[in-house]
DNA sequence: ATTACTATTTTGCGAGTAG
DNA sequence: TCTACTCGCAAAATAGTAA
């Protein structure tokens, strides 16, 4: 799903949804409330967000009494993505973006995942290389959360969930990187429900980059985010 | 005029051009190439320029041969617009942007302009307060850059263009600002042509900050800019 | 090749109203 | 009150084509 895609209504009503912090819990509407904000007819506004919620880009609860509304993280992304087209619109110069971290120890989960033969597979065929068992785990400066929500804003290299006798396991979204000094491929991985702001990127590479790099706890590593000039054609 | 009055494919035209640098100068291109680029037809892509060059949002010149189209200030005003009502949707909890920067000395141009009874007669109207008649200029920190073109975004005070005997004056874009540690209203003043990016920010104010501060060239200062959360109602 | 007019089709809005 | 349906009309898209 491509923001370019949404009409303008639709995109008008994701943000101020968004502006009323329907991205961290649901919230209390009702659409003759949107439809005089936006000068629309609440029947339109009905439609909105009946479709937005077709997209799977807000939950929503309609009742006699009103509306319970939230974004999925699916909305978010959306606006994520704009974000980043927004960026290159006004920075067209721009050729990566680059964001600074210090190396910190995870819990293991990282490389517990990871693991996974569900998704060894997918990262084998997707990224083209076999990863090393274990994550980097960087914490981004606070500084440069920005830049990592324009990363996140990017079309990402979805390795598809899938589920095993025990549990399930969800979507891991990738993102091609370098490090700075480093040649080797190296992909940041998210896991797709962890929309809640993380400060921490964890980097994934057939090398064992904590040896190869020689990094210790608190080590400053700069990452570098490739821009690309071409819009997704849908 | 309003960013959200925009269709979503008038605004994907706008990034797209921005994108490609029509923000800095004229670029070419067809009709024929915008339509395939969004899978639309080339009259849709016509009426589209059209439209977003009768509303001054860019410059086209068209020709059997092709176009030539470029952004307006207005045009890049969108972009910072809805940047800023982005920035308020993925953070909705900031209540102001805080920017730093040090003290420069201008070329006396500010005194010079903000002295011309064409303004000082607005500013008085529309600010509340009568100048003192000088500006401090700040510098603002490289890191803070995106932080000031966040400010460009939003719904500046309107000092109007006027002309006398000798020449014509342009608009002046106010934003009222907050500097840390000073209670007096302060603006920061734009103006209007100045659209190329400028890392030098005026400030005005009833009183002589510089003296009232006591600041001398390359002290630091912070200034704040608070966020409100109703947009314009058309 | 272009841009852009006109005719036709499609989409989408708002009014009225049921649940 | 709410949401959300149908219907009639208006706005906008496409196709064909002229310049």
């Amino acid at each position: 799903m491509d923001i370019f895609n949404l009409s303008s209504r639709e995109l008008g009503l994701l943000i101020f949804l968004a502006q009323n912090r329907a991205a961290e819990r649901e919230i209390e509407i009702t659409t003759t409330q949107l439809a005089n904000f936006f000068h629309i007819s609440q029947q339109t506004a009905s439609r909105c967000l009946l479709k937005l919620n077709k997209l799977e880009i807000v939950t929503w609860k309609s009742s006699p009494k009103g509306s319970l509304v939230k974004l999925t993280s699916d909305g978010v992304y959306m606006l994520d993505q704009l974000r980043l087209e927004l960026e290159k619109a006004l920075h067209p110069d721009l050729m990566s973006i680059k964001i600074r971290g210090t190396i910190t120890t995870g819990k293991g989960e990282g490389k517990y995942y990871i693991s996974q033969p569900g998704y060894m597979e997918s990262f084998k065929k997707k990224l083209g290389f076999k990863p090393f068992l274990g994550t980097l785990n960087v914490k981004i400066k606070s500084d440069c959360i920005k830049q990592l929500e324009l990363i996140r804003g990017s079309w990402p290299i979805i390795i598809e969930n899938f589920e095993n006798e025990e549990r399930t396991f969800g979507k891991v979204l990738c993102y091609p990187l370098k490090i700075v000094g480093l040649d080797a491929k190296v992909v940041g991985i998210i896991p797709q429900r962890t929309h809640h702001p993380s400060n921490v990127l964890e980097l994934i590479s057939k090398l064992n980059l904590r040896d190869t790099l020689n990094l210790k706890d608190d080590d400053e590593i700069e990452i570098e985010f490739p821009l690309e000039y071409k819009r997704e054609s849908d």
